[in-house]
Parts: structure tokens; C-alpha cells; sequence
DNA sequence: CCGATTTGACCCGC
DNA sequence: GCGGGTCAAATCGG
């Protein structure tokens, strides 16, 4: 999408990434648990690589050079205060107590590719479960987009929304956006790690036959957010053929989560069986703490938190803080959300 | 029977 | 008025 930098930036962002992804790596192999320091060091270490990875691409993003060839691209959508914030039942609460609430939810896209040769294609499972609630055509636009809200969005009052749109050129890709975060507490099939072999499944019984695979993420935006990460996605699901589409990287799980940390927002149990068995560490406690990949989301929020992120000069403080009231701001950066209970 | 999807109507911001 | 987003009744399917 954006324009290739030049040559030298380019070699200097892969260094950075590469040793972004090593450290990343190496906090893998440490005991998390064992070691708060050496965790938070780590933490640290990244902040300075994503730091220097984000001077380099300014505030907008850039191409990471990806080990399996695939490109993922992240960019800054800019806000739209938005179409369509009609009353819906859960729209209604958000209007009437706080009317911001709605345009500030944190939102981001990620072109999602189904990856050929698989025959599978469809509705994306990224291991929540989504309930379609609409479906609409836009204009201009070939494919109609669907609507899908979390599952538990009555049950647990999760506000999870997702639209599902296939690309006009090339149908094998969609573009999957996401709005809100996961509150609830996934089923669970969403624990990574525990068992690979169930990930996808909850909606898309019916009459699509269709199963969704393998897909990779082709591009991640963000909406409403100042810090970018690069996002290295790219994975797929063990489900026929694991490795369909892209080989597998250990950094497959490095990167994905445009958000969430520890809600869970969008964290795909992507765990090739064959590529890690690393069951006694969630990956999620990777990913959250991949530590940059987390930003703010909220712009209102976004503003306090970047002005405090500045002042205090924390490393990690670009973490999701979208929490509302339900949550303090000031938790611990290097707090551990590992903890499996954590938010139930 | 229950939960998910479909689909036309409706709402709302621009 | 238009278009995007959501509702909700009807329908489907296990």
C-alpha cells in the first residue's frame, strides 16, 4: 500500500524487526513466570525496536519484510465519525449513556486472503464466535458486507462487532473489520494451545459448506490509534492442510493482535499443532505481550494515554486501555495477564 | 425446540 | 434523499 521507503531504511527496518521477532523469541523461551525482570527488560528491549521501527516509518506504516514472502501491511485508517449508529439495543445503552462511546470503539481492518487451493472459503473464523446479524450491499462494492456481533453479546454484554466484506478484485480476499472488543470470556475453544485440532467452528453450520481454512492477513489497519505496529500475520489453519498456505514461522502468533491483550480481542488460535507445543504458554500472554503490538484505541482515551505515555516515558504504555470504566488505567505495564482467570 | 441466518424494513448521519 | 448499519420476523437446520 504505502510506497516502498528506500533501500536503507528498508535493510534498517528488517534488522529491527528481525531483532524484534529474535527478542520476542527469546522471551518465549524464558519462563515468563519465572522471571518478572527479565520479562520486563524484554519488554523494554521491544519498546526500544518498535520505537525506532515507528521513527523510521513515521507515524504511518510500512511494509515488514515478511520471512514467508507474504506482506502485511498496517495503516491508520483515518476516523470516520461514522455512518449508521442507529439503536440497536446495545447501541441504545451506548448512546444514551455516553453518545462518544460509540464512534470512539476501537476499530480496525485486516484484509484477510483465504488462501487458494485449500477450496475452502467463506465466512473467517478467527475463533470467536460471531453471530450475523445483517447483511447489506454496499455501494460500489461488488460483495455485500456482513455483519456479525459476538456471540455472548447478550449473555455477557460483549460488544464485539465485525464486518465481513469480500474484495471486489480479488474474492479470495476479505476484508474482515473489527469494532469493539471481546468482554466475554470465549469458549473454550479459544484457549490456544489446549486443543488445535478445534478451532474453528461455532457459526457457519448451515448452508455454508464453506469452511474457512486457511487465510492469511494481509493488512491491518487501526482506526483511532497513534501507534502502529507492523503486524506480521500470516497463519493458518491446521484444519486440512497446515501448511497450505505459508510455511510455518515461530513468529506466527507474534504479532496479531491489533488490540486486545488480554480481552482476547482478536486473537486467533492460530497454533499450528506442528509448530508449537508450547502448551504451557498461552500464547495470548505472547501476543499480548509482544508488547507493542497493544495500542490505544479509544481516541479520547488515546489522547490521555499518549500524553501520559510521553510524560512518564513508559515503554509499553501504548497497551490497549480501552477499558472503560470497567478497568483502572494504571495497572502495571509489565502486569501478568497470563493469568488464566484473570479476567473472569 | 432452540439458536443461527436471511432479508426487508427501519433508523440515522451526512 | 442516500447509503451504511441494525432490527426483527421469518426461516432454516441440527
Amino acid at each position: 500500500m504505502e510506497k516502498a521507503l528506500n533501500w536503507d531504511q528498508k535493510t534498517l527496518i528488517n534488522e529491527l524487526t528481525q531483532g524484534r521477532e529474535l527478542v520476542k523469541q527469546l522471551r518465549i523461551h524464558l519462563n515468563p513466570s519465572s522471571s518478572s525482570t527479565g520479562e520486563l527488560l524484554i519488554t523494554k528491549l521491544l519498546s526500544s525496536l518498535h520505537k525506532s521501527l515507528l521513527m523510521l516509518n513515521g507515524v504511518k506504516s510500512e511494509v515488514e519484510p515478511q520471512p514467508t514472502g507474504l506482506t502485511i501491511v498496517t495503516t491508520t485508517e483515518s476516523p470516520r465519525s461514522g455512518s449508521g449508529s442507529p439503536r440497536s439495543d446495545y447501541d441504545s445503552d451506548l448512546i444514551r449513556d455516553k453518545s462518544k462511546k460509540r464512534k470512539t470503539l476501537p476499530r480496525w481492518t485486516e484484509q484477510v486472503r483465504v488462501c487458494p487451493g485449500t477450496g475452502h472459503e467463506g465466512p473467517l473464523d478467527d475463533g470467536y464466535s460471531w453471530r450475523k446479524y445483517g447483511q447489506k450491499d454496499i455501494l460500489g462494492a461488488k460483495y455485500p458486507r456482513g455483519y456479525y456481533r459476538c456471540t455472548h453479546r447478550n449473555v455477557q454484554g460483549c460488544l464485539a462487532i465485525r464486518q465481513v466484506q469480500r474484495c471486489d478484485e480479488d474474492p479470495s480476499i476479505f476484508s474482515v473489520t473489527y469494532r469493539g472488543r471481546h468482554t466475554c470470556t470465549q469458549a473454550p475453544h479459544l484457549i490456544p494451545g489446549q486443543s488445535p485440532n478445534r478451532q474453528n467452528q461455532d457459526q457457519k453450520k448451515k448452508k455454508s459448506p464453506e469452511t474457512f481454512i486457511n487465510f492469511q492477513t494481509l493488512e491491518v489497519k487501526t482506526e483511532d490509534l497513534d501507534t502502529q505496529e507492523f503486524r506480521s500475520s500470516s497463519f493458518s489453519f491446521p484444519s486440512t492442510s497446515p501448511m497450505g498456505c505459508l510455511e510455518k514461522e515461530n513468529n506466527i502468533f507474534s504479532s496479531l493482535t491489533p488490540d486486545n491483550h488480554f480481552m482476547g480481542n482478536f486473537s486467533p488460535p492460530f497454533i499450528s499443532p506442528t509448530t508449537s507445543e508450547s502448551n504451557y504458554l498461552s500464547p495470548y500472554r505472547i501476543n499480548s505481550f509482544g508488547g507493542q503490538n497493544l495500542q490505544t484505541s479509544e481516541s479520547d482515551l488515546n489522547e490521555i494515554i499518549s500524553a501520559a505515555t510521553s510524560a512518564s516515558n513508559s515503554p509499553i504504555l501504548d497497551l490497549d486501555l480501552d477499558l472503560d470504566l470497567d478497568f483502572p488505567v494504571d495497572f502495571d505495564s509489565h502486569f501478568p495477564f497470563d493469568t488464566p482467570g484473570f479476567f473472569s
